[in-house]
DNA sequence: CTCAGCCA
DNA sequence: TGGCTGAGG
């Protein structure tokens, strides 16, 4: 889910605030993954004929299949992952879980109507909308990538709010993520589509925290209010809020306080605050999350070689994977382990020193490339707008 | 989802 | 090389 539209008003307010460019570029990065979340786009993603993958027992085996493959993927490229899972959902998020469990509920009726008088898609459709991740999920992924060499840890709740803490704390380059939430956990940047990037033809989003909020001019408090009101997990959207509207309320009212107090007092406002809307503590939940410190003995990890026995007693013993195509990818993990090793040695995560000159030539540069980002993004915008006004609008 | 194999 | 398709478990 995350913060809706709030993407489309950082291209919009501040087109020096996000790089867009190739897997490539981020090599020799340490970057922290939501895993939780991960897992569940596995869950969704990775079927044959609609239907998960399992084992000759009829256990899933989806999560530990994309699990598997997008690990090598991302290490192939010279990334370093660390795996970030949920631990408790904070209390307030309760009222959106239940919410959730709600819509859940009313798709497995549909899935047992779907099945007695639907069409093959429709029940498939209604099965991907019940998925959920359980505890069991959780822990076999967490062996997989003991096994695979890879660190993980569990977050006291939110994992995105711990990946936010490994980010600021330069533990990590990065949070990667496709929720935009991670920004209201202070991540310095955020890191979307790191996946998908190669298999479809998108970008990687580099998004930098510092940036947006100067070119939005506000602080994080507002930062997060204006998040709170672009619609966020924790609460109701207010109707007739959209990005446009909400950044304008931001900037006329500095705070959700004075806003939400102006539509009260005012009985003919276009505004309507939903009955239940505590957005005191959605921003609490953003600006004081529950997290590990990042110098807490939890948040120590480091990557080791591949358990080859132990994955291939686990994958292929265990869950019926193919012995060939494991071996081969503990092959590519022992071979990536050693290429940056061998990176490190050639100093290859050393800052480069640059002369006064060069570093001014760079800022130039820069700033060159972001007025050109300007103006091209306004000039598509014209065009936009052009393409939309009507022929004649009277008055 | 990612991989592997095939074909332009 | 790169896009497409079917298999993977």
């Amino acid at each position: 889910m995350g913060i809706k539209q709030l993407y489309q008003v950082i291209k919009d307010e501040c087109p020096d605030a996000y790089k867009e460019g190739e897997i490539k570029n981020q090599f020799g990065r340490k970057v922290a993954i939501d895993a939780s979340m991960s897992i569940y786009s596995f869950l969704i993603a990775v079927r044959s004929g609609g239907e998960m993958l399992t084992n000759e027992d009829g256990e899933t085996t989806s999560h530990l299949m994309g699990m598997f493959y997008r690990t090598l993927r991302i290490v192939d490229n010279g990334i370093k992952p660390l795996y970030v899972f949920d631990g408790a959902p904070p209390k307030l998020k309760s009222g959106e879980l239940a919410k959730r469990f709600q819509r859940k509920a009313t798709a497995t009726e549909g899935l047992e109507e779907a099945k007695e008088t639907g069409t093959a898609e429709d029940i498939e459709k209604f099965s991907r909308r019940t998925v959920r991740v359980t505890r069991e999920h959780n822990a076999e992924c967490q062996r997989l990538l003991k096994l695979m060499g890879i660190p993980y840890l569990i977050a006291p709740t939110e994992a995105e709010a711990q990946c936010a803490v490994l980010a600021r704390a330069g533990k990590v380059y990065a949070a990667a993520s496709e929720d935009m939430d991670t920004l209201c956990f202070d991540s310095p940047v955020l890191l979307r589509h790191l996946t998908f990037s190669e298999q479809r033809k998108e970008p990687i989003q580099e998004i930098f925290l510092e940036k947006v909020l100067a070119g939005l001019d506000m602080d994080r408090k507002q930062f997060v209010d204006l998040c709170i009101l672009l619609g966020c997990d924790y609460l109701d959207p207010i109707p007739k809020v959209g990005p446009h509207t909400a950044l304008k309320l931001i900037r006329e009212y500095k705070t959700l306080e004075n806003f939400v107090e102006a539509v009260q007092n005012d009985p003919k406002s276009k505004y309507t605050i939903p009955e239940d809307w505590p957005f005191a503590d959605a921003r609490e939940l953003f600006l004081n999350p529950d997290v590990r410190p990042a110098d807490a003995p939890e948040c120590e990890f480091k990557w080791e070689a591949p358990d080859i026995d132990g994955l291939i007693q686990f994958l292929v013993t265990d869950k019926g994977f193919s012995e060939d195509r494991v071996r081969a990818g503990a092959a590519r993990l022992q071979k990536n382990l050693k290429t940056s090793q061998q990176a490190r040695l050639e100093g290859f995560f050393k800052p480069i020193p640059k002369t006064e000159a060069e570093i001014k030539n760079l800022k130039r540069k820069n700033d060159e490339k972001n007025e050109e980002k300007k103006k091209r993004l306004k000039e598509e915008k014209k065009e936009k707008a052009k393409a939309k006004s009507k022929p004649r609008g009277g008055g």
